[in-house]
RNA sequence: GGGCGGUUAGCUCAGCUGGUUAGAGCGCCUGCCUUACAAGCAGGAGGUCGCAGGUUCGAGUCCUGCACUGCCCA
């Protein structure tokens, strides 16, 4: 590759070959590894996206993260593997295709089932691809190799396996419950899938006249046409009003149905008239309270929610037209007391919006008590670990109050229940096969269930099923318990507790196979093991640049394609990357990842200096190759002190990325790189050795090559650190470095730079500061008397300290620079310049610019007034608190230290400040 | 109704276990096309850390109450 690279960082040009590289290299293939291999492992699920679905914004977040992690374990060594795969989605994936068919005139039910899943199928040959796709310009690291499908056949085979032994274990029942019900999906929903609305409505009371007297008892209801379904009327025992009612009957009006007065806790003698009407079919709290009273349940509606032949003369209404007609005729024949306002929680489907119908109906469930209590242990003991840690407790206590599942799905897109009912006696038969015959009776008049499994029960298998169980694989003993899960919290109940609650039913002993020669572990060890997970991180929201949920409807989503169109993947990667703080939603501002995409481009540029220097001084031998256990930065000849300074720092870096991504501290992560890279390397680094590379005639060739080659180094090391964050730009100029001939096949697999602390040079830090606050100084100076860029200034300098003056004298070449602080001359004075004019004064230094212009007396006076208001606050309260004896025996001794060496500066600060003031008049 | 989070510069946000002078990006102002980079360089302005108490030698950081705001669960 050549070195001519362009002036401008183009990431188009560059991106795309290299996602294209890494697939067909299979360079993030993680082979199942034989027995007996010792490397640590680091494993990871990637949340299947739904198979309908399309990259959006959080997708790319959840994927940047997850990359930066798994990149960032690579390097360290680690055999990795990040698994990918696709969810059938079973609602939305039916639902699409159902459009589509609509669209050609046709619709599901004229095809047939069987039909119709082939057509499924055919979209997601056709489509079902395409997140995927968009996926591998994130530069994702996944292996490719491994992709799955959830309805693929081994993992319906799983699927299978795990409902059979459900149901032998006696913890999957089927059963006539009231479920919600979705009348546009035409299916059950699980609780988790009705979402809550605060809204206004209206809380209607009836008046039901009671048998054989000429009272009424009022009831008040917000769904006045289920009243059609009404079996009882329940009052409270202990509600003495109602006292004298005990045992009668009132007549349901409308419906000319006598029905009884029960007495239950349902009703609320400290609500409304404390009378309520019991409707059980409609209502689960009025359906418990039938079953404990034997009321019959009356079903008035049909599965689209439009009213059927129960409910008399309303039959073959929709539930809200019917609502309308029962308050109609309940006021017209005087029934109806009142309609007050009333805020009521409307529960809607969550895919539909459709208002949710509590629906008695034939489901099946999982006993979720016994899955419940093992994954509460796992957690409550801490060996699966939240981050941010209070998603604990908010996963605990819904475990703690968790329903049994209804798993059951109406639909015909996914996996089919296995259980058969026998024709001739009802049996129902659960198994792995299809049976040819009724195991009771013989009949071979057997028809599987119509229903599916709700999709999640599928997706709660994956961590184990992905790596081949039910079979005793090899993958599983490596792979299993996966390291870590990164998702976002709104799939905590949907999916996280539910692997958990699966993952440790299924993979606890005997249940997962053992190693030949593994002594039984303890339960404890067991338990431990069985999560599917040992590290759960829930990620932040991306959000618009307002702070606003981005949403179809209100016309805010950003297609994260089109960002990087415009910036780049890198760009983007580092914007969500930089604000990743764990706990805190993302408001995602372009204007921000055109910062990055700057930061793109200044790296590219120092690449472009590196290059041009590299073939300028025809350097030669490329950095050695870092492996994951080198420490530091290896090969640097640290001659001077910008050497010393910026390996000490690279080396600061490094362990404080390394820290920063163990806590998932993201957002550190990258701004440490972004300041060390541009604010450090580019800033102050390039431009002190930028006299160094330059070659005099017939000078010394050594120094150049020195200084070059140490560039070199620190650039490759310096890639290497910021790789996982912005893998293209840095496998592309990395590849360069090597002249096209790298030792490895990417940089993914080289090393990530680990701290050696003896590289790290506390003395050449504070050197280092002292020369940056000279040079800023004067430039600071420069710019105030309004110096020419052009035209360079003598200065003087007084350093009461001889190793500060040594230190400047040393550096002096540096300083006189023109890029630095573009100094004539230096010479040093045996006393205090401060109170001069055209001066600055440092606790460790004074200098004055020799520069005859005069200065804005009353802008000078100004900002020293300012300071000297600051520093005289800051002495009193340094003061106070040192003259404090508590103070000086409880804190410690760095602290009061630090104190008492900040305020003598300060003290040296006020005096020279005050100086000054007097010398130049100030009022 | 129960629970959780947020409130820091004009905007969007950092500030981890309390500890020396509260930071960044963008925006804004001034000056520079200095041979890697104008997608750049140099310099600058801008904050009583939501309000009121408390704990502490010391509070943006811990506690209590209040206000506003967002979310989850029923």
């Amino acid at each position: 590759m050549p070195h001519e690279l362009p002036k401008a960082y183009e990431p188009g040009a560059i991106e795309a070959r290299w996602a294209d590289y890494w697939k067909n290299e299979r360079l993030f293939h993680a082979p199942t590894p034989p027995e007996g291999h010792v490397r640590n492992t680091f494993s990871l699920l990637l949340p299947p996206p739904n198979v309908t679905g399309r990259l959006h914004m959080g997708h790319m977040f959840e994927q940047t993260e997850m990359d930066i992690i798994l990149r960032w374990h690579r390097m360290r060594g680690d055999l990795t593997l990040w698994l990918p795969g696709t969810d059938h989605a079973g609602i939305a994936t039916q639902m699409l295709v159902e459009r589509q068919l609509r669209s050609e005139g046709k619709s599901r039910l004229d095809m047939g089932r069987e039909q119709f899943i082939q057509r499924v199928w055919e979209w997601r040959k056709e489509y079902g691809g395409a997140i995927l796709d968009q996926m591998k310009r994130l530069g994702a690291s996944v292996d490719w190799q491994r992709e799955y499908f959830t309805m693929d056949e081994n993992l319906s085979h799983a699927v299978r396996e795990v409902f059979v032994r459900l149901y032998e274990q006696g913890l999957i029942y089927r059963g006539k419950y009231i479920v919600n019900w979705c009348p546009d999906c035409g299916t059950a929903i699980s609780d988790l899938e009705v979402k809550h609305e605060e809204v206004p409505g209206k809380l209607y009371e009836i008046r039901y006249p009671v048998v054989g007297s000429k009272e009424f008892i009022t009831v008040a209801t917000t769904r006045p046409e289920t009243m059609l379904g009404d079996t009882a009327v329940a009052v409270n025992g202990k509600d003495e009003r109602y006292t004298h009612l005990h045992g009668k009957k009132v007549v349901l009006p409308l419906m000319n149905r006598e029905i009884p007065i029960i007495l239950d806790e349902l009703a609320n003698p400290e609500f409304g008239t404390g009378a309520v009407k019991v409707t059980p079919a409609h209502d689960p709290n009025d359906f418990r309270a039938g079953l404990r009273h034997n009321l019959p349940q009356i079903d008035v509606m049909d599965e689209r929610a439009h009213m059927n032949q129960n409910a008399g003369p309303y039959a073959g209404l929709d539930r809200f037209e019917a609502r309308k007609r029962v308050v109609a005729d309940l006021e017209a024949q005087g029934f109806l007391v009142a309609i007050k306002d009333y805020t009521i929680s409307l529960g809607k489907c969550d895919r539909s919006g459709t208002v949710v119908e509590p629906r008695l109906s034939e489901q099946w469930f999982v006993k979720i008590e016994p899955l419940a209590k093992r994954a509460i242990e796992v957690v409550e003991k801490g060996y699966i670990r939240f981050t941010p840690d209070n998603y604990k407790q908010i996963y605990l206590n819904w475990m703690y109050n968790i329903h049994d599942w209804c798993i059951s799905r109406q639909l015909w897109w996914g996996h089919r229940i296995p259980a058969w009912r026998c024709g001739d006696c009802g049996e129902i038969i659960v198994a792995r096969e299809t049976p040819a015959k009724c195991t009771k009776c013989g009949s071979t008049k057997l028809e599987q269930d119509k229903d599916v499994l709700d999709t999640w029960f599928s997706s709660g298998l994956l961590p184990f099923t992905t790596l081949g169980w039910p079979e005793a694989t090899r993958d599983l003993e490596v792979f299993y318990p996966t390291s870590l899960l990164i998702t976002g919290f709104d799939i905590l109940f949907f999916w996280v507790a539910r692997m958990i609650m699966l993952g440790c039913w299924f993979m606890m002993p005997p249940e997962k196979p053992m190693r030949p020669g593994e002594k039984p572990d303890s339960r404890e060890e067991a338990l431990r093991n069985s999560g599917p997970f040992r590290e759960v991180y829930i990620h932040a929201l991306v959000r618009d640049a307002e702070r606003q949920k981005m949403s179809k409807t209100k016309g805010n989503v950003l297609d994260p394609i089109e960002v990087i169109e415009k910036y780049g993947t890198d760009a983007t990667r580092f914007t969500l990357a930089a604000m990743a703080a764990p706990g805190t939603d993302i408001a995602f501002n372009p204007s921000r990842t055109e910062g990055y995409r700057n930061f793109a481009n200044k790296i590219w540029n120092a690449a472009r200096f590196m290059f041009m220097n590299m073939d300028r001084l025809g350097t030669t031998g490329a950095p050695a190759l870092a492996g994951p256990d080198t420490a530091g930065v290896c090969g640097v000849q640290a001659e001077t002190l910008e050497d010393r300074w910026i390996l000490s720092r690279f080396n600061g870096v490094a362990a404080y990325v390394n820290q920063a991504l163990e806590e998932y501290r993201f957002h550190e992560a990258a701004n440490r790189i972004y300041d060390f890279f541009w604010g450090e390397f580019c800033d102050w680094y390039i431009e002190l050795i930028k006299p160094r590379l330059m070659l005099e005639d017939g000078g010394d060739k050594r120094a150049p090559a020195i200084a070059c080659r140490n560039l070199v180094t620190l650039f490759e090391a310096s890639l290497r650190l910021l790789h996982p964050v912005m893998p293209f730009i840095t496998e592309e100029i990395w590849h360069a470095i090597y002249d096209g001939k790298p030792p490895l096949k990417s940089i993914a697999l080289a090393g990530f730079p680990q701290s050696d602390t003896k590289q790290i040079d506390l003395k050449a830090e504070t050197h280092m500061a002292v020369l940056q606050d000279l040079i800023v100084s004067v430039r600071n100076l420069r710019a105030e008397l309004k110096v020419e860029p052009r035209v360079k200034t003598p200065i003087q300098l007084y350093a009461h300290e001889p190793e500060i003056r040594k230190l400047i004298e040393q550096n002096r070449s540096a300083i006189e620079n023109d890029r630095q602080a573009n100094v004539e001359s230096i010479s040093f004075v045996e006393s205090s310049l401060a109170k001069l004019p055209g001066a600055r004064h440092t606790a460790r230094f004074d200098v004055h610019l020799v520069y005859e212009q005069k200065i804005d007396v009353a802008a000078e006076c100004e900002r020293l007034k300012k300071e000297l208001e600051k520093l005289e606050k800051d002495i009193a309260s340094g003061q106070s608190r040192l003259g404090n004896e508590t103070f000086r025996t409880k804190a410690p001794a760095h602290v009061v230290d630090g104190l008492r060496k900040q305020v003598h500066e300060n003290e040296i600060l006020r005096d020279k400040t005050q100086s000054k003031r007097k010398e130049l008049g100030c009022t």
